[in-house]
DNA sequence: AACGACATCAACCGCACAGAG
DNA sequence: TCTCTGTGCGGTTGATGTCGT
């Protein structure tokens, strides 16, 4: 919003959408499938760059989009998903159906990290914070921005691995939102050499566990996770 | 009621990767 | 092998809503 565009975006619409780009883009895309972002605008009859087009789409306006009302359940599976995978969005979004990458980061930086801070647990490394959970009275005066609040946890430095692209992650991983069901025992495993996550959501009714992680970067640039839950 | 501070979230940006030529 | 294009991702911004004084 305040930088300068990336590409020629001389005379293209920015900011919020309309009722009615949303409209024609919906249509645009009911009647020829997703897909050539670039090239969509102009024949959808929309000033608008294709960067601007998928991520409307993707967001907003895909039909099987939920929004709003994150459900404890969803809650607690967005923590144990980052306390694995760190700030790898899409991987996260992927295991809540209708939820998308973009809201749950959202989602993320404004409740659940202000949550886990407050339950005395860094949001960043999901350890322990040495200090007291600072105790908010009323609006904080300075407003902190978030590569700000990175600093603060200076102390333990933890190097996650470096986020990774996952080949045709969404053949991997169906992003079909009927895969996933938060409090069933037949949850889905990504089953590609590059993402194994032990379905996590399997054991979300337990209340009291403790998930030990260990990352290995494979060969391949791929992760391993291995969880070792330890009841307590 | 008015104002300022803070919270929220839609949208933007730059970068990186994959595939085609 | 290199370049170009299309796509997707994560980080960041800023308009707007909400709350406290």
């Amino acid at each position: 919003m305040g930088r300068a565009p990336c590409c020629s975006k001389v005379g293209l619409h920015r900011g919020p959408w309309t009722p009615r780009e949303d409209a024609l883009l919906t249509k645009y895309i009911q009647a020829h499938g997703k897909g050539q972002w670039r090239s969509l605008p102009k024949t959808a009859g929309l000033l608008r760059c294709g960067k601007s087009c998928r991520l409307r789409w993707m967001n907003y306006l895909r039909p099987d989009i939920k929004r709003g009302n994150i459900t404890p359940e969803e809650d607690d599976l967005i923590i144990r998903m980052h306390s694995l995978l760190g700030n790898r969005w899409s991987l996260i979004a992927g295991r809540l159906p209708g939820r998308t990458d973009n809201e749950i980061k959202n989602y993320w930086n404004t409740h659940l990290s202000k949550k886990l801070r407050n339950q005395g647990t860094d949001p960043n490394t999901h350890d322990k914070l040495t200090e007291a959970p600072e105790k908010k009275k009323g609006r904080k005066k300075n407003k902190q921005k978030s590569t700000e609040n990175n600093k603060g946890s200076e102390k333990t430095l933890v190097y996650l691995p470096k986020p990774i692209r996952v080949k045709a992650l969404s053949s991997c991983i169906p992003r079909t939102d009927s895969t996933l069901t938060l409090d069933s025992n037949s949850a889905t495993t990504a089953s590609t050499s590059q993402e194994k996550v032990q379905s996590p959501e399997a054991e979300t009714k337990e209340v009291n566990m403790v998930w030990g992680v260990s990352d290995n970067i494979g060969d391949n640039g791929g992760i391993g996770i291995s969880l070792v839950k330890t009841m307590t």
